[in-house]
This record gives C-alpha cells, sequence and structure tokens, in this order.
DNA sequence: CAGGATCCAGCAAGATACTG
DNA sequence: CAGTATCTTGCTGGATCCTG
C-alpha cells in the first residue's frame, strides 16, 4: 500500500485548506489581490467584517506566511498588509476553482 | 473597469469553495475518492465523526451534486454513496492544493 | 489609524436515545 | 443498516468600548 504517498498528499491539501478557513480569508485574500492596502481600507473594501475578525483573519494568514504585515513609523503609524509570494502563488488554487465553478454551475440566474 | 468578470469569477469560486465547506467535507470527499461507499462504512473509515455530522454533509454534497445517493431496496435497506462526474473533477482543484501545499510546507516534522 | 479587551448570540458539531 | 430527533456544548464571529 502507498498510505504514505496518501499521508504526505493529505498534509500538503490540508496545508492549503487551511489558507481559506473561516468566513473571510477567501475575501480578504482576493481583495489583496488588487494590491496592498491598510488596515481600515481593507475594511471598508470588505463591507461587513468587524475589527476583530479582520484582525483574527489577517494574524492568520500571517501565520501561514501567506500576508506580508508592514508598519512605518509615521503619526499614527501606518500599517500595510500584503500578499507574500506564497500567497501570490495561492491564485494557482483558486484559478482552479474557478474553472471547475464556471463548468458546473447552471447558475441559475439569481 | 471589467467587474462584471470579476463578479462571475467570484461566484465561480464561491462555488468551489461550497464544496469543502464545513470540517467533514474534504475528508468525506477523499474517503470516497477510493469507491463508493456505505453510510457505516464511511462512519468507520473516517473515524471520529458523528452520525448527525455524517449525514448532514452528505446531503450537503448532494445537493451540490457532488455526491450520489443510491438505495438498494435490499432487507435490511442498503444505501451506497459516491462521487458524481462533477464530484470526481473536483480532484483538480484538490491537486492544485496538494502542489500549492508540497511547494509551500516546510512540513517541520511533526 | 490600527488595533486590544470584553461580552454575547448563533451555529456547528458531538453524545445519546430511538425508529423503519 | 441507515438514519431521525433531541439535548448540550464549544467555537465563530458580530457589537461595543477603550487605547497608543
Amino acid at each position: 500500500m502507498n498510505g504514505n504517498e496518501d499521508f504526505m498528499c493529505l498534509n500538503a491539501v490540508r496545508e492549503a485548506l487551511k489558507v481559506i478557513d473561516g468566513k473571510w480569508a477567501f475575501p480578504v485574500i482576493g481583495q489583496l489581490y488588487y494590491g496592498s492596502q491598510r488596515f481600515n481600507g481593507l475594511r471598508r473594501s470588505l463591507g461587513g467584517i468587524s475589527i476583530k475578525s479582520l484582525t483574527i483573519v489577517l494574524r492568520h494568514l500571517e501565520e501561514l506566511q501567506v500576508v506580508r504585515r508592514q508598519i512605518f513609523p509615521t503619526v499614527p503609524v501606518t500599517v500595510e498588509y500584503s500578499l507574500t509570494e506564497k500567497g501570490r502563488e495561492y491564485r494557482a488554487v483558486l484559478m482552479q476553482m474557478r474553472r471547475w465553478g464556471e463548468k458546473w454551475t447552471i447558475d441559475s440566474g439569481k
């Protein structure tokens, strides 16, 4: 049996699943594809996200090294969020989702 | 602006995201790639899933037409779950996740 | 501006008991 | 075997107030 290869594969997929875990991870990443943005800019772009939720999802993505956080010592402080190389390459996953979605979605109006 | 194309794209991705929503969707799909299985067979394969959770995730995937449910009028009744074509082709998404995961995961032991 | 801290509602999910 | 029904709990995420 090749259970070990299966295991490696599972771990890799699980790592990818972590990235889009939670209600806001995908919207945030999608927004960051447009370029780096600041905290409150993201809040406005994303519509209804709470301060807490945005903080948490950004910390989470930072931990996964998908998002980079840069602090500029202005007054008041400026913080910019952007995708890392790892994050930009995640686009391949989302594009594959798009292909699948476009092929199989009847998109019944609405 | 091509905001409309963005919108179409977003919808397609969202559709794909629905498939792996929840704690058990991916494990169940992964298990079904091995072939069609019955309810209690799935339960055993998946380890710690509860009856209720398995029921819910299967209904959910059935709704998305990713999983097919077949009933055989034996005594007692036999119910088999398998992936549809739509479900099998979802593998492309998971494989892309795998590629990304293998490229970017340091896999620090553990 | 960019959060931290706290409180709370709602849902996801597990445990258990029962049914055709 | 393949679920349904019910109870309960833990976590997700929103609302609100406060800070450097």
